[in-house]
DNA sequence: AGTCTATTTCGATGCTTGTCTATATGAGGA
DNA sequence: TCCTCATATAGACAAGCATCGAAATAGACT
């Protein structure tokens, strides 16, 4: 059954540990699979929005309960969201007592800004 | 008559213009619907290998024809591909003669790779 | 005009996804 | 142990999307 490949948290792109620049050479379907993930869980608003609202926190840590105050959304909503992002290996979290905090894993975000940094415009 | 509002490119994210890195300040819901229109755009893999071959070839520009090569897909299939990444602003298009020539807007990537851009891991 | 080739548009289809409500899990306190 | 708060999971539904084959458009050549 592959009911459950959905959840599966794939291990996140090692991929990309090298790879260069867009413009270098054509990227092959599988590191192309690989990173289309990553850019798929940023394609969204509320995910764009969850993602910058952790990455500008002092400390870099938000609660849960930051992320959902700042929505029109329902709870589990937004739990959901932050799974993607955790899927894609944009986001850690930790459990310290009831509350749950993610913060960003910043190799992830920086991967993607190199690999679409433009050389030149020549 | 709205029935070709599909169609219609609407006009890709001036809105990026001076945008801080996401880890500044949360984005607001407009400019992060924006700038999700773009990443989502990225974020499938025949859009991102797409975007690639445009990037990586010599002279910047490539024949419709030359990208549907690459593909186990239908004609029909990349120029959908290639409208959207039109319409997001990450490619321009050109017809000469018979052949339609696509190229890369570098600013757009640029944006995006600057917006990523994580300060430092502190 | 007519035809060939390159590309886009149309309409349909099946899979994916964002959202909800309802329920479960987990941790701290009476 | 039981209750309450914070978060996650399950299941369902509607909207979105990638893909296809078929038909339409656009140029170039005769």
């Amino acid at each position: 059954m592959l009911v459950y490949m959905r959840s599966v948290p794939v291990e996140p792109l090692e991929i990309l540990e090298c790879s260069p620049p867009l413009a270098r050479a054509p990227l092959d379907a599988a590191r192309a699979a690989a990173v289309a993930r990553v850019f798929k869980a940023l394609g969204d608003p509320v995910r764009l929005r969850i993602v910058s609202i952790v990455a500008s926190h002092a400390g870099g840590e938000v609660c849960v309960c930051d992320i959902t105050g700042a929505f029109d959304l329902s709870q589990p909503t937004i739990s959901h969201h932050l799974k993607v992002l955790k899927d894609v290996g944009l986001l850690t979290s930790e459990r310290r007592a009831s509350w749950v905090h993610y913060r960003l894993v910043p190799k992830t975000l920086g991967e993607l800004s190199a690999l679409l940094g433009v050389p030149a415009v020549a």
